[in-house]
DNA sequence: GATGAATGAGGGTTCATTCAT
DNA sequence: AATGAATGAACCCTCATTCAT
């Protein structure tokens, strides 16, 4: 049972990589230098060589540790009976994330890397669609299942709400221009439930739609 | 007239960002060298820099170059009397290049480096919103008028379109997963149609649905 | 006789020779490029080749041309028969022309370039040797030949003189240190004449000794 | 005291600035590249990149290192009763440094860099001025005090016998011209201490003035 | 296990010079 | 006679990586 004693050298590994992290996100992948982060982080380079084989090796590793931390940010969430307000909260709390500076940020990265390696964008997919998409497909499911929305292929209507969701404002935040403020945000999700609600709900006649 | 005879230095000038371009597209900005340009190209090192002062102005003038390429194939489209179908054919030819291994390529690059050079992102987002979506503000706007969609903010409506056109799909392209089939892009727009059309439409009930 | 109307050549080569002149002074001879030379001139760098062979010819071309017109600065004096303001005025006008920004700065590129041109170096001691202490040589002489002094070894003493008036202030502007006032020059030379005389001289006792 | 204990790194930098001391002398600043010093050297070129910082700074090292030995030559410099000799001591031995090939080279290399890194300038400067004159200084002084001259401006004083040494022979130095044999040297010296002497001293009559 | 030191390969960029026109 | 275009060589500098201690 080692593995739950964090011993020393996973300490410093830890402390490695978010050095390293930071650095990378500051000056992106290729801007980034060993030196540098060795240099941040107060030790040699040939010691960072012992913890990772390479530069590549190295930011796997993070952008690995980093999908894992947004994964954690979309688990255990518990519907309620009122649908619009489930979606509302799952929406605004995935919204927060992928558009927050670290969000777009570790977005961008991935995108810089993901020709040389096609792993990390994988990684990073799951970590949205495994587990934020997932937690919206529960959700859809228990509302089909409980007749509060017409939706066959769950699939695809989580498709369309994610779309609706990330769409034109998650392309802007990954073309680096600003986060929309909170209330912003807000509006947006709204709009968005409304038109997935129009679709694939049950209720009657549409809501909030000349607003 | 003679802006209209290329001469020799603007074809020479073409050859360049050509293969330039075909450089930066396969290895990207910083996985490309002047000297792979140079030798690719055949002359020297220094000829490139007779026509650009360096590796960032040569990109960036590949950029505005593809940018307006991308920009051209938006332009000039006819709206029909069917609106559905008017939406169709845009948001089509709309998906097909944003899709396509060069759309999609072309962002990646943008995305790598709109940090270093904020100008990159913001002259693809002026080709794609002030083309892309103002070709399809300009048919919702006519249709608005002519009572076949209830849409008083246009933009937002465009939003909208847009991003259940590009949104998940278009994500995942950025992270170099496959380009859907032409039967699945066609299949995306329809249910993006639909949706939308069932918001904003005036059409009674709800079309093909339940596919 | 044709050397005596400049025809358009001439015209065109003193052009370039003052332009070059302009950059060498500005960045020196390794700072300057016959690119930057070329462009301030407005013809092609080709042009410049058909002038001279290369960098260091059109360098010392210009060497060349400022050591005629240092030298002419020197030329016809004409002594009175108060050695004491003879003395003074050609070593105000040597003083004069040595200290001032283009004296020194002259002096400063043919040290530069004295390794690998020595010709260079023989051209400006000539320019001031041949000329400035030539002048000093024959007012020494006349002044020996009248009894106003008494100076057997009229070379030596030249270079007593002309050692008091450099000396140190000259080596200060070769590590470019900013050039006297005049007034300061002025209060130099006298000192220096003073000294000189006071060992040449056959006047009774020293004078201006304790300013 | 591990300071005084030079360690391997000391000992390297030491070696990297004798060999690019070599180089610099031999070809000048703009003449040297960093490949040339490395080669020379033995290791590579990184390797003197981790000791300066770059070529300026390892320039600027060695003539700081240059100037701080140049100083050493004029230190301790006892005076005895005898201020001609004293003089004449003091004065050979300036001379044959500033006059050596080390010394003059020494002075042209940090003409040709004084514009663009005056701080180098400045060096030179205080190493012959602050330490040469100095001493020269320190006996005037003394001498003054002890009634053997007259030079109620000991500064000036100063001047006009550094003057009178340094004057044309150094001139000519820096610019390649050959060096006065050691006879002929102490020949110079003897004549400018003579001239000095004549002016400032409180002998009876002048002396050796026929020689 | 950690490190200071070292390095080969390559980066972007500039240069003096030479052709074909 | 003049030039626009081209180029090979070299520049300073940085990098990811390794090895002896």
């Amino acid at each position: 049972m080692d593995t739950q004693v964090p011993n020393f050298r996973d300490e410093r590994r830890a402390r490695i990589i978010e050095t390293a992290r930071e650095v990378f996100y500051e000056v992106g992948y290729a801007g980034a230098s060993m030196s540098m982060i060795s240099s941040r982080l107060g030790g040699s380079k040939a010691t960072l060589y012992a913890y990772f084989n390479s530069k590549e090796e190295l930011f796997a590793a993070i952008i690995r540790d980093q999908c894992m931390t947004m994964a954690s940010f979309f688990q255990a969430h518990i519907g309620t009976d009122d649908l619009r307000q489930s979606l509302t909260m799952v929406s605004r709390q995935l919204m927060s994330v992928v558009l927050s500076d670290w969000g777009a940020r570790t977005m961008q990265l991935i995108v810089e890397e993901s020709r040389r390696n096609p792993m990390l964008a994988r990684l990073f997919n799951e970590a949205i669609e495994e587990n934020g998409r997932a937690t919206l497909k529960a959700l859809l499911r228990t509302a089909h299942d409980k007749g509060q929305i017409e939706a066959p292929d769950i699939d695809e209507a989580a498709v369309i709400l994610k779309s609706l969701l990330f769409g034109d404002i998650h392309f802007k935040r990954l073309l680096n221009f600003e986060a929309p403020t909170e209330a912003q945000m807000y509006r947006h999700v709204d709009r968005a439930i409304d038109v997935f609600m129009t679709y694939y709900g049950l209720e009657a006649g549409r809501s909030g739609r000349v607003s």
